[in-house]
DNA sequence: GGTCTGTTCTATAAAAGCTAGAACAGACCG
DNA sequence: CGGTCTGTTCTAGCTTTTATAGAACAGACC
């Protein structure tokens, strides 16, 4: 589990990290039950604190996502496969959704070029589909510069 | 226009204001051209300070969506039928897009549901679409994958 | 002239955000 | 046992954000 982060961004780091951390869930590059590096561990390859990436685990803890303990450290908790998302997570991300498919539509973008690219992101999250057998085009994204 | 603010909210106050602005315009509440209601009479109208909606007048200012004149006051600049969006404006959305769609699919939201969540989302932002280009049944396409 | 408008200063106070140092306790291994 | 890893907790400093507020200015409008 690599993940490259961008220190000048706006983006806080923590954020960056459970941004990056989620995205690899939904891709499926971190299924449930994996293990992730501890704290002290990633902190000193990224090169930051560990407190920082301990704020990163722990959001995703309080979001769900992963399971901590003192003996196994953190491990993957939902997955995609896991089942359907907790009561109240829907009608809060939904909101989030709606705001940022307005931003997209007021800014111009007609509403199938917005289902377009929902439809791709999507699709990113699925580099190899299972019941595909032709285009095994693998996503070019190792990148690791941290 | 009307807008219903939290001042209980985790989000601040301006953000809400620009949230519900960008939403009105991308649903055509608010056309290209339309007036806002002015800083100081939407503050006293909300019970806040004017430099709050200002605040916000002055994000939407800087997406580009409004234009603020001294004399005609807070205008629509932007509109769905303006035309397509600044360059730059894609990418930096789309990596929000991401991040937002990867959070729905790792709690569990497979990704039809995901695609009927977004299709629906737009649909709420043309409730009388009589200039129709196909956006309607746009949402009828099912998994992308294979 | 009076009143509205946006604009621009300064300012303050509270809150949140972010990173960090230090220490503690449990777990593991040689 | 001793050393080292782990997560956990407490504290702390620093910056940024948020919201409010006052004051003043200039253009526009009736």
């Amino acid at each position: 589990m690599i993940l490259s982060l961008d220190l000048d961004s706006e983006v806080p780091i923590y954020l960056q990290i459970r941004d990056r951390i989620v995205e690899a869930i939904a891709s499926g590059e971190l299924a449930e039950g994996s293990s992730l590096p501890s704290t002290r561990q990633l902190a000193v390859d990224l090169g930051i604190n560990f407190h920082t990436v301990n704020k990163a685990y722990d959001l995703l803890r309080q979001e769900g996502l992963l399971r901590i303990n003192r003996k196994s450290g953190a491990l993957v908790q939902r997955d995609a496969r896991t089942g359907p998302p907790e009561p109240g997570f829907t009608d809060e991300w939904e909101t989030r959704l709606r705001t940022l498919l307005a931003e997209a539509v007021a800014h111009g973008v007609d509403h199938p070029a917005v289902l377009g690219s929902c439809a791709a992101v999507l699709t990113s999250f699925t580099p190899t589909a299972p019941t595909a057998q032709g285009a095994d085009h693998g996503a070019e994204q190792g990148d690791s510069a941290s």
